[in-house]
DNA sequence: TTTAAATGTAAGTAATTACTTACTTACATT
DNA sequence: AATGTAAGTAAGTAATTACTTACATTTAAA
């Protein structure tokens, strides 16, 4: 690995977990395993580093493509079921691959104070919910789903995920229980949402 | 106002708006319209300030029995509807009275770096998915909800709430549209998902 | 093996930060 | 009039921060 590429996967983590103004250039290098003065002959800045953290990892965030490929042949709660599995386990990767739920901080955090930060995420995370809707729009059409606006089942399909990723970060798994459990719970109630009468089984 | 009162309250603001690390003594200071040292002379240290200005304001952050009082002839879904119109309210609020708002800032930020504030915080947070789950439990006994787990069904209908909440502060509102509607369209998903077939109205 | 490139070490700069100290002012109380 | 209280001003301390410079060492390339 580069040096270069450890100073980016040493910031992001950094950047993430301690927030632009927290996350000190001599920190980021002892993470990094680098001297600080290398940090910028490589970045110039702190702030030029923290703009190559997001340019470089923005992709990872809009990875819904990847997480969600729905079958042929299955029916939506087993897709939404599938995806809402995927999705939680790579909300909860704390070590290598979590880049996502570190962008998701990020955005969160630093997009608040930093338009640029919001400038370079807000198209990769806005592509999430622009798939789920269209994912939802062809079943709406295909008068598997009742017709509602997929928009909103985007977001609120989203929003139990980011919640309670973001509630780990505080209180660790305390607060939600089981994961797959809960998944399943969560999956049913949003699936006897959206789903037509016809198709919502009885229990 | 008294001079503490005033401080609390800038600090309130500024920490919810910059972090704690970036929210300077000075500015502060500045906001609270008092000179530095006065803050020093009134909270001792930073660190004390961000204790007072939490145990201060956590009463704030548990505040759903206050937002949330059912009708008794009411049924769920205008219950919700309710409900979900004054906490989206109070989550919109970015002034004087928008403590909750800045407290889940807080909460999800500061929350996840300075055990304290998670601790000072946390069951006053839990208290909000505590009640509104004594509220379903009601109803699933009363035979108006399906037999699913009450507090699933409230952690979904909060997180709704809160990733609204989040991505407004980051992208204003350009993300989510017309509240109102929004709200009711996320109101029919969630009461679809929870209520027993033979009360879901046939659209 | 030699040369060039990359990186480290050590020291330093200028600005900033939380906090302190000494003195002053204005108002209230004794 | 003397004293106390509350808060401001100005100056300062010690530590920290992003960043720089000069020289040394290590690694990679020729």
């Amino acid at each position: 690995m580069s040096t270069e590429q450890r100073i980016l996967e040493a910031a992001l983590r950094i950047f993430a977990s301690e927030g632009y103004t927290g996350a000190t250039t001599r920190r980021i290098a002892e993470e990094a395993n680098v001297a600080e003065v290398t940090l910028f002959r490589k970045f110039k800045s702190k702030e030029n580093l923290l703009r190559e953290v997001l340019l470089k990892n923005r992709a990872a965030f809009s990875s819904l493509d990847h997480l969600f490929q729905p079958e042929k042949d299955a029916d939506i709660e087993t897709d939404l079921r599938t995806l809402g599995k995927n999705v939680s386990k790579v909300m909860r990767e704390n070590k290598e691959d979590g880049r996502r739920r570190m962008l998701m901080f990020m955005l969160f955090e630093e997009g608040r104070r930093r338009p640029e930060v919001a400038e370079i995420l807000s198209s990769v995370f806005q592509m999430n919910i622009t798939r789920l809707s269209e994912y939802f729009e062809l079943q709406i059409k295909n008068g598997k789903m009742r017709n509602i606006n997929p928009r909103s089942a985007s977001i609120t399909f989203i929003s139990y995920f980011v919640y309670t990723s973001l509630v780990r970060g505080v209180f660790g798994d305390s607060f939600v229980g089981e994961n797959d459990e809960e998944i399943e719970r969560f999956i049913d109630i949003f699936t006897k949402g959206i789903l037509k009468v016809d198709d919502v089984k009885t229990r």
